[in-house]
DNA sequence: TATAAATCAGTAATGATTACTATTTTATTA
DNA sequence: TAATAAAATAGTAATCATTACTGATTTATA
């Protein structure tokens, strides 16, 4: 990603506007309201490139689909198995990316996932 | 999950021997040297039970393979960008399960992964 | 402006994973 | 232990999220 392009800032907008963890294909929805003839191939290779970047996040959770979030500050993923849905909580102390730092690893980025069932879903 | 079976067993005996964090495929031609006409959907149909029974974690880095760990203990992943390969490292705290469980909700897994450059890969 | 490099839209291809079916294995019950 | 029901298997075909490709367009540089 060496150059500027509306589509670019378009998806990354997108990103930061939301405190969902969209898919490729919801994101490529959302700009096309914008862009309407943007390809979802743009929209792949856009992710993919403000992902290696560190603009974004990549988060799997194990649902077949490659979910983004525009917010990079160290938080936990709570993924429920009931509803597939996200959540998001703060940390206090990035404890994780400490513990990292101290290998020989140089360590850039951490994504934490937690898998389990949800509030809502507990009660049905 | 509800019948035993000696795939499932050399599957998971597989998973428990290495320490490596194998795909499914790497896991299928590991198990065809004990059961030769073992078939892949097998191999995958199991590593979903026993990821679900909580048996085996499944660990997905954004290499476009699902990867698989015998290792159940809480412990950090570290991805090198570089060469690809899953390192591990243990934890001393397990200080983000206990900050998914001030929440209301209910966790049973947490899986961590680090981005990085491993110690070879730096050098070179 | 002119040139080179990067990105784009549109479409086709890929391949890891899942779904399907007839057969075999396992568990249950008498 | 034999008979029955339920679950798992081997082999194969299908799926579909993601990637690759190409000629046209946009961006950066000077």
């Amino acid at each position: 990603m060496k150059h500027y392009s509306k589509q670019r800032e378009a998806i990354l907008e997108v990103l930061r506007k939301t405190d969902t963890h969209p898919t490729a294909n919801w994101i490529y929805e959302k700009v096309r309201e914008k862009i309407p003839n943007i390809s979802l191939g743009t929209v792949y290779r856009n992710l993919s490139g403000l992902t290696a970047d560190g603009e974004i996040l990549k988060v799997e959770v194990g649902d077949g689909f490659e979910h983004f979030d525009g917010d990079i500050s160290p938080h936990l993923h709570l993924y429920c198995k009931g509803c597939g849905k996200i959540m998001d909580q703060k940390l206090k102390s990035d404890y994780i990316s400490r513990v990292a730092k101290e290998s020989d690893f140089k360590t850039d980025t951490t994504i934490y996932v937690a898998y389990g069932i949800c509030k809502n879903c507990k009660q049905n």
